[in-house]
DNA sequence: GGGCCGCAGTAGACACCGTCAACTACACCG
DNA sequence: CGGTGTAGTTGACGGTGTCTACTGCGGCCC
């Protein structure tokens, strides 16, 4: 049975893979429910039978583009054994991600939404995210012998997400147009910024990265 | 002359700054280019004249928040006869930026502007900004004596680039709420970054960061 | 000085948007 | 059979960006 045109049987569902679409093909600030609708033929006012308003339909989206990314991070193949070459797989994995998915990292990481407490789902995929690189940091510290708090793994897992996050938002958004970096330089910047990382965390793994 | 309540004398400026203050007041979204001119006791076209389009005055909004940023680092006392610690005190500069003015750091930094190559002026602000850091880590290396590559400069300041500016977005957007991130934590992670940073030029300076 | 032109600002219209309220169609259950 | 709840429709309202046509008005050239 094709759901996609004609009325489907999942109208929520089909609004928000609809949605994704309309942002995929021309941008998130001309989403409009009216045009959802439309697509769809059914009445400008038969998705907000099912959202609340616009944005919880934008929120909608943006939760399924965190379970995408959780799904993509937990899939990585990982590295029992060296707890380091893992963690260092997990931030590839996650500059990865932002490369191939640039659309769904933007909905989750650069899209205002008004509150985002509203929106436990989404809240919770992300906290899932962080979770992996906290357990990645401690297991890590672990094999190193080194003397570990629960806050200094947060604080260094923050570091961590802080770099990866800002690389990607970088070469996402503004990299070339705004700060005018070359794409040789952009091509390199991941592997070394991970080698950097390796080495602030003093693990020797990173540190041959830049030649 | 009060040129705040009735017809202001300079349109064009009065818009962007009453731009900024409905932003301040109720957020990006709520911007329009009709209550700005009602605001300036103005028709709804008059602002039109001096900006082809809405998303001209947001780029000059933008525009100025870049100015404001790029005085802000400049203004930062400096510290030449130890380019480590320089270094170290411009990330907190941009760190503290971003802290004391979260909207203006929002605005430059996660507004969606359709295509920033139409605002020259906004971009030249942005490379201004980074170039100040390459020098700081090129005065650095050569401190340091380490052979340097101009493009090893790039990338070291890319990396620097990458994780303060990761910070700043987490704890101005999503780190209470979505990652559910203590203020503690949130706290202490700037002097825990620099730290890690400094750990990763290999300067011994901010090894000690924490504890 | 008088006509002319360009510029700043006004007024009205259009299409689109989110949202509210009232309505229909229909399945289900007593 | 009537009642009830749910999904969807239709129409309206106020707000928005933008287009077009209009009014003043100062400067400029003849």
């Amino acid at each position: 049975m094709p759901a996609d045109r004609g009325r489907p049987e999942d109208l929520k569902e089909a609004c928000v893979t609809e949605a994704l679409a309309i942002i995929a093909a021309t941008g998130l600030e001309t989403l409009s429910l009216r045009e959802v609708a439309r697509r769809l033929s059914v009445s400008h006012q038969a998705p907000y039978r099912h959202f609340p308003s616009r944005d919880h339909i934008l929120s909608a989206v943006v939760a399924r583009a965190f379970d995408h990314f959780s799904a993509y991070l937990d899939s990585r193949q990982q590295v029992p054994d060296n707890p380091a070459q893992d963690l260092r797989g997990m931030g590839l994995a996650y500059l990865s991600y932002a490369d191939e998915h640039p659309l769904q990292y933007r909905l989750m990481f650069a899209t205002p939404l008004p509150n985002p407490a509203d929106h436990p789902g989404m809240m919770q995929s992300a906290r899932h995210a962080f979770t992996l690189l906290e357990q990645g940091v401690a297991r890590m510290r672990a094999t190193q012998g080194q003397p570990c708090t629960e806050e200094l793994v947060t604080l260094d897992a923050l570091f961590i997400w802080a770099a990866l996050h800002g690389l990607a938002g970088i070469r996402g958004g503004c990299a070339i147009t705004t700060l005018r970096l070359s794409s040789d330089i952009l091509g390199q910047a991941p592997a070394h910024l991970l080698g950097r990382i390796g080495q602030a965390m003093g693990n020797p793994c990173g540190a041959k990265a830049d030649g």
